[in-house]
DNA sequence: TCTGGGGTCCTAGGACCC
DNA sequence: TCTGGGGTCCTAGGACCC
């Protein structure tokens, strides 16, 4: 017999704005935003910061005057520190649960269908809390139910409603129904904005109207996905837990520019630092990609100005992580792509169609009618100990001792990005470790 | 002047085949 | 005048997530 799945949504309270105030406690009641990249928007907001009507996803430059009237603190996004922070809390909850799904840097599903009754639900869902509170000093709140659609409802529950202190059992269909009436439709997963309008237009205003539904009609009228969030929602679990994070489909490295780049040989070393970034990735990945996609664009908020967005991709004769092979196709697609006479924002390579090293079958006529324009046809072969010369050089740059990179990435610079609220890096850099006098 | 980055999945439509 | 039908594969674009 199977037992019927209990899933407990574990989210981090104000994660990115959390982590900064644990090591700024003089900031404990102040309000705190975390920015983007480029100190571009604001991404994270302290409990203080939503209390002073700051949005999600609101520009910087629109908020200059509320920053200066309340006093609001601002931060750059500081990555490597939220990552082993959140490395930390995973840790962590990979010892209190038997199952545990890493779903992003902040949230986790955990599997407890083991935890019988609803008193020891709740009573697993504080002392998880009070774990992750004593050990890392980072707040969590906990949503319990029998999907992970009405966990993810759960947890937004917790968190919006003090009074629950944090945990919510939502196993009782009563108490799902109750909650569901609550809630809009937007604020189901999977949901959007795009949907919530449709579906409102049909006369579909809150969750409990959207569990109310039939699955089959919103198939037809949607997508199997929003059928799937129509059974989710009636507690019928179609969304399994994921264990093993499946490999990646495609890796993209893009960024906004500090400055908007105008010549081309500035954006030749943007594409290289981003070729060379993706291919860091695909290699701890362990993949090797055949495509490559290079894109660019302008700024689309700008109005005034002329607008150009344009990509290109080309295979490689054969996959490859290596730099040198993923760069030179990136600056040819760059080149086929590039005009002149643009103020261009952002820039991007992508690497999609991934092969595990030492099994791709070429193609039968690789070589001879030349899949690529330049070079001998089985160039990438003959440097075996490429792989030797990549590995070293992910070495050296993880280990925080230093920076190797290709003399394409340039030297100056001018066109990275902005980060002038940046904290230190507390947690993974010896220079940085917050000293106790 | 200044608006993030990195992913996934699904669907529709075209190309192509028999 | 009359101009099939069904299947597969691929890709672009849309929608969603954090």
């Amino acid at each position: 017999m199977t037992v019927s799945p209990v899933f407990a949504l574990v989210d981090c309270n104000n994660f990115y704005v959390s982590c900064e105030k644990l090591f700024r406690p003089d900031l404990k009641n102040t309000p705190v935003v975390v920015l983007s990249n480029n100190d571009g928007c604001v991404v994270a907001r302290s409990s203080e910061a939503k209390a002073l009507g700051i949005r999600m996803g609101v520009p910087v430059f629109k908020i200059q005057r509320e920053m200066r009237q309340h006093g609001i603190v601002p931060f750059s996004s500081n990555y490597a520190l939220y990552a082993d922070l959140s490395s930390r809390v995973m840790n962590t909850l990979e010892s209190l649960a038997p199952r545990v799904e890493v779903y992003s840097i902040d949230e986790a599903f955990l599997d407890i269908s083991g935890v019988a009754s609803a008193v020891s639900r709740v009573e697993f869902g504080q002392q998880v809390r009070q774990v992750i509170g004593n050990w890392i000093g980072i707040t969590v709140c906990v949503g319990i139910a029998p999907t992970k659609t009405l966990a993810k409802l759960a947890n937004h529950g917790a968190k919006s409603y003090p009074a629950t202190g944090g945990v919510v059992d939502l196993t009782s269909p009563d108490r799902q129904r109750r909650l569901l009436a609550l809630l809009p439709v937007g604020e189901v997963w999977g949901i959007g904005r795009r949907l919530s309008a449709r579906l409102q237009s049909i006369g579909i205003e809150t969750a409990l109207d959207l569990a109310n539904a039939d699955p089959k009609s919103m198939r037809n009228q949607f997508s199997v996905v929003v059928e799937r969030t129509v059974r989710e929602l009636n507690g019928e679990s179609c969304l399994e837990l994921e264990e093993i994070a499946p490999t990646k489909k495609q890796i993209l490295s893009s960024r906004s520019f500090g400055e908007k780049v105008t010549r081309l040989s500035h954006m030749r070393e943007a594409i290289c630092e981003h070729a060379a970034r993706a291919g860091e990735k695909l290699r701890q990945e362990n993949q090797q990609a055949r495509q490559v996609t290079v894109l660019i664009r302008t700024s689309p908020f700008n109005a005034n100005e002329r607008q150009y967005a344009n990509s290109a991709t080309a295979a490689l004769p054969k996959p490859s992580s290596d730099t040198r092979d993923l760069t030179a196709l990136a600056m040819r697609l760059l080149k086929t792509i590039w005009r002149d006479g643009y103020r261009y924002a952002k820039g991007g390579v992508i690497l999609s169609d991934f092969h595990a090293p030492g099994i791709y079958q070429p193609d039968l006529f690789v070589g001879l009618s030349g899949g690529m324009s330049h070079g001998a046809p089985d160039r990438t072969s003959a440097r075996r100990n490429g792989d030797e010369l990549m590995a070293v050089i992910d070495r050296i740059n993880q280990s925080g001792k230093g920076h190797v990179f290709l003399a394409g990435q340039g030297f100056k610079r001018s066109w990275t990005m902005k980060r002038e609220h940046l904290s230190p890096a507390y947690t993974t850099c010896w220079d940085d470790i917050p000293k106790v006098r």
